[in-house]
DNA sequence: CTATATTGTAATTTATTTTGTTACAGTTTA
DNA sequence: TAAACTGTAACAAAATAAATTACAATATAG
């Protein structure tokens, strides 16, 4: 009573906490006021590797929630009014993976349920991912900010 | 301008593919009728080790969903109608780690965000699950399992 | 103009997490 | 009583994430 084995297709995974270094990095911007912050004193604030925040910040200036300067005395500042970031817009840049898990399954195209699974399960992330984006889109950068003493 | 490093607390994550094994499990334990369903059988379609289905099983089997029997033609079957499992029962389950991230983040508490960073990303993540578990109680194994052909 | 502080990024290593494998005891049934 | 199962534990392998090293490029202060 076992199907006979077979593989196919591949999806990369990502779950770490970029979402969470995302925002302590933008909430640190966010309360520096405008003055620029080096990625040292961020990566000392967060407790992580600055190479590691470096990446970060890369992705959210091609995002357009930060600009930084080069060279000595520069950092990195918020590009726009943390009134105009919203949550979902951070997620959704940080984001890389399934709300609900990996996505690297390969069911078993032979069996009725393995031919179609990957289909509603596809179908069941994206509305609750929906759910959750309309959820955070009420949140913003300033909001989270404010809640900090 | 770097803050000195500083360590602490310590959470586990769990970004896999659970969620998926659980729900390919039920789908085919519901198609199945209530006839007896042998791991080996159920890995074969989600193409995985069977000890790995035996392992959810017994997560399943902890939570009311589903029943084994032992020895020559054991197997698994439903515990309850497929209408009495709502998806959000499934995805707590299963769940372990925070929905938008790894939590093991140790920020330096001598940073005045670091020190509060936790908290307020608990918060958000607390109040963006209820709203996912809200969205996903909604839904049935037996509305996820009549989409199938 | 030059030393220094900084960003930006690539390459590599290390650590952590997830998945798979092996092994085997216990349980039923034919 | 042999065979087909479940149930677990222990370990190995693979995949992913994070840290580290290295260094070129850039800007500023002195």
């Amino acid at each position: 009573m076992a199907l006979p084995l077979y593989c196919n297709n591949y999806n990369y995974s990502m779950n770490n906490s970029r979402f969470a270094i995302s925002l302590h990095i933008l909430t640190l911007l966010e309360k520096a006021k405008g003055e620029l912050m080096s990625s040292d004193y961020i990566a000392g604030s967060i407790n992580i590797n600055p190479v590691l925040v470096r990446k970060e910040l890369s992705n959210l200036r091609n995002h357009g929630f930060v600009e930084s300067k080069e060279g000595k005395n520069g950092g990195s500042s918020l590009a726009k009014s943390a009134d105009n970031i919203c949550l979902d817009e951070v997620y959704s840049a940080v984001k890389q993976n399934n709300l609900l898990g990996v996505s690297k399954n390969t069911p078993n195209p032979q069996c009725p349920v393995g031919k179609q699974i990957n289909k509603h399960l596809d179908n069941l992330y994206e509305s609750t991912e929906k759910v959750l984006l309309k959820e955070l889109s009420g949140k913003t950068l300033a909001d989270f900010s404010r809640a900090f003493d």
